[in-house]
Formats: structure tokens, C-alpha cells, sequence
DNA sequence: CTTAGTTAAAGTCATGTTGACTACAACTGA
DNA sequence: TCAGTTGTAGTCAACATGACTTTAACTAAG
């Protein structure tokens, strides 16, 4: 079982290793290093009105890539943690607080950028519908359906690939779902979360009883009101979010 | 609900964030970019003889930190990918080809290293205990057992808690464990590894049937010989790692 | 007031998976 | 030949899952 075979199954490339002679030219033109953030919200859909995902972008207002859409992100402040400086891009961006983020992956191939190589750590977050709706559209901020999309700048059409991969992902086990609604919700609505996201019907009775056995929820008392057929209840989420599994390890950014 | 509460739930510290103006100003000293690796091996222990997870740490010979040992690792060569740069790190290390190798996390707390702020992309690797039988241990390298290691250098004692958290986690679905064996094994090899990883007794029957149902694995046709008793079976390893799930994204680091 | 229509909510049943356990086979060494 | 050990296969109850049925609660039309 030589290197060689093994090289294709995680796809290193292979390449001739740089001896540690040279640690000065290293050093000489460092990386810059970027944060982005890969942010998911809930929309109506234009066409059925059920709820999909939406993320908003940024267009480029210089080159590289001038006039493209690109995810949110910027340089990374010297007094700021990662988590603090993506959490930042969120509220320049959309104006909304994160109901969850978690670091998704850092980005570091050699041409992501035509001109200076950069590393770029991304996080992907999720905000609720209910503040503000989400209003702050502008000329250079718009909101785009996650599917679907057009060719955005650098690689971040694979960027949001693999936020969308990871999302399922965690969607399938754990509590996730409740960080997209608002505070209090049905179950129906968190059905239809799980169908939107994993984009698949489910049960409705199969659903209610998996949710009340694993989920913490518990109902707050009261009904949704103003629908046209028998009031359905209200939940609350009481969980926490730092045991979901598998997760990011806890406080990890903080040192 | 808002950001104060939310805030204490993924660990985010408030803090004032900082005006889009002074982007020059962040610029000015960017932070270094370091990238370190855990791998991960094989050992059988020396009180029981089982085999138990164990792991190579260098010994740092300039402050900070002077003389405690830390995680292997170095700057980013420019013309490597992110990947590539762990890559070498294990090489030179070890002298052995990674037989698994993927991205754990980035730790980039501002307090991590007393004088500069360093940002570190932190791989986790695993090497088959085979070949060179990792003998390559010297004044300044050396191999630890991975539970109930002593104090590390800068935050290395939390980055290696976090590998050995992902590694269980992983184990426990996914076809992994075979990175940690050799070529061919017996499915008794096999289970020593889960009981050695997730530190609990598996029952033998049950095992081998959900090994023969899920995990891609088929008989060489030997069988091992030497022991006191009955030959067990050898097995090979078929599958492909990049479906693990869930697993990092395929060639996310080539761009 | 009655009834049709819709949704919430709970229950039923067959199927598949899991963990604990038993039984048998194969081999070594005394 | 026998005891001891390990590989291998099978059984069984407990449990979770998916498909489905049934009942309850409510609105709106007639």
C-alpha cells in the first residue's frame, strides 16, 4: 500500500516535498488570510411558498472577479477571534445575530485568487426569519436561493456546496433544525425545515414522535392562531446546542 | 431571543465590533499562518500488550515554550496546498506515508502564542503501525501515548483532546479503523481497534456480522498464522474513503 | 345548526436492526 | 485424547423505523 495509491483516495496531490532549508523564502511573501461566512436563512419560496433556503451575497466592487457575487468575508482583525470576526461579516452584511455558527472549513489552494494566494477560514451560520425579515437588501447585498446558483467569484460556488453538504449532514441527527425558525414554532413547521433542507417528504406522525423522544422541545402553552383549519401548538427549543453530535468542539476558537 | 443569550450557547464572547473603516490598519501585521498535524498510530501498550492509540510530538528547541513538546508542524510553503504542507510535516516527522489525512480545525485565538498572534490550521492524520514499525524517534522526536498526555506547548493539549474527540466520533460510523491496520487483518485486529479507540468491549459475534453488512471489507483467502489457536481469517480493506460520511469535502483543499 | 373539508395528534402493524446470549467448529499444546 | 482458546454462526427479545389508519379539533360553506 504505497503513497502513491493512496494519494488518489483523499485527494492529496502529489508533489515533490520542499526541503527545510528554505524557511526564509517561506516566510517571505506570507498568505493573506480572509474569513468568510456561508449565511442560511429560511424564504419562502417564490413559486410553491414553502419554505427554502436562502443566503445572501455580496457583489465585488473591484477586481478580482469585479461585479460577481461573492460570499461575505473579509480581512481578519489583529484584536478578534476567528468566530468574532465572522460573526462580524454576519452583522455588517445582514444586520441579523447568528442563532448558530460553527466553523465549516479553511480554504487554502494555491489559486483561489488569480493574483496573491489566500487562505481563506470559512463559517457558516444560520439566522432566524423572524427580526427585521430580512429586509437589508441594497445594490451590493442580495439575497440568492442556495440551490441553484449562479457562477459566484473565486471558488465559493464549491464553498457553498460543501456548507450545504454539511448542513444536511447535521440536519439528519441532531437539533440544528430550531436555530432557522424563530423562537416559538409548530411541528409542523419544523417539518417542513427538514423537507426543505434534506428535500425529501417525511411523515408527518413519524416525525412528531421522533421529535418528541430525541429533540428537547417542550410546548409553550399557546396556539398559532389566524390559519383556516384547527390551531396547531406552539414549541419552544429548550436544548443546547453545544452537545449536538457530531459538532465543532466546543470553545475551540477561544485560547 | 436575543444575541446575548445566543452567545453563550456556541461560546462567541461579545465584544464591540470593530468599524469597516480601519481596514488599513488591520493589514498592518497580519497573523502568522502555521500549519501542525496529529497523527495518530497504533502501539501495542506495554502493560496490556492491546493495542492503544499513540502519537509522534517534536520537542521545541527556541521560546516560547522552550523544551515542552508540541504538535509537529510549521509555516505554509507557498507552493503548497494546505493538505501538501501537512503532508510534509508527517514525512519529515515520521519518515510514513499517511494512510488517512484530513483537516481537523483552525485555532485561531488571539492568545495562543505569547509574542505574535499565529493562526494554525491543524491536520489529523493515521499511519498504518507496519512499515519502519515508526521507529524513527530521536532526542527531539518522540511518541506518546495519546490518553493522559503531559502538559504541551501553546494550546496543543486542546487540539489533541479535539482530534481524539473527532477520531472516536468518526470511528463509530465510517470504515476509518482500517487506516489504523495494515494491508491485510483479522477481524479480531479490527475490533481491537474500535475497543482501543471508543474504549469499551464489543462483542465478537455481533461485530463481525455488522462489519460483513456494511463496511466494504473481503477475504484475502489466508489466514494468519503463528498463533497458539485456531488461524483467524485475513481481510482486506476495499472501500473508498472519500464516502465516509460524514466525512470532509472531497478535494476541498484543490482549487 | 349541520356538514364537508382540513389538519393535528395518536395508535397500529410489519419490518429491520441491535445487543445479549448460546452453540458449534477449528486449532494448539499438554 | 483432552482441555483450553478463539473463530464463526445462529437464536431471541427489545427497540426503532416506515407505512398506514383512526380519532379529535377546528373552520367555513350551506
Amino acid at each position: 500500500m504505497t503513497l502513491t495509491k493512496e494519494a488518489g483516495r483523499y485527494g492529496m496531490e502529489r508533489q515533490p516535498f520542499a526541503s527545510a532549508a528554505n524557511v526564509s523564502e517561506r516566510l517571505a511573501q506570507p498568505p493573506a488570510l480572509a474569513i468568510s461566512t456561508v449565511i442560511f436563512a429560511l424564504r419562502p419560496s417564490e413559486a410553491s411558498g414553502r419554505p427554502t433556503l436562502w443566503l445572501p451575497l455580496v457583489r465585488r466592487i473591484r477586481e478580482p472577479f469585479q461585479g460577481l457575487w461573492a460570499l461575505p468575508g473579509g480581512p481578519l482583525t489583529q484584536a478578534e477571534s476567528l468566530q468574532d470576526a465572522a460573526a462580524r461579516n454576519l452583522q455588517d452584511t445582514t444586520g441579523l445575530a447568528p442563532s448558530y455558527l460553527e466553523q465549516l472549513y479553511a480554504f487554502g489552494g494555491l489559486h483561489r485568487s488569480p493574483s496573491q494566494r489566500v487562505v481563506s477560514i470559512v463559517y457558516w451560520a444560520m439566522v432566524q426569519p423572524t427580526e427585521a425579515e430580512m429586509a437589508q437588501e441594497s445594490e451590493n447585498v442580495k439575497w440568492f436561493r442556495a440551490d441553484g446558483l449562479e457562477t459566484l467569484a473565486f471558488d465559493h460556488n464549491q464553498i457553498v456546496d460543501y456548507a450545504l453538504w454539511r448542513l444536511r449532514n447535521k440536519m439528519a441527527y441532531g437539533p440544528i433544525a430550531y436555530h432557522l425558525l424563530g423562537e416559538t414554532f409548530t411541528l409542523a413547521q419544523v417539518r417542513e425545515v427538514y423537507e426543505a433542507v434534506l428535500d425529501r417528504t417525511m411523515d408527518p406522525a413519524n416525525f412528531r414522535r421522533q421529535l418528541k423522544q430525541t429533540a428537547h422541545i417542550e410546548p409553550t402553552g399557546e396556539y398559532l392562531q389566524g390559519g383556516k383549519h384547527r390551531p396547531p401548538r406552539l414549541y419552544r427549543y429548550t436544548g443546547n446546542i453545544a452537545e449536538d453530535s457530531p459538532a465543532p468542539h466546543p470553545r475551540a476558537d477561544n485560547a
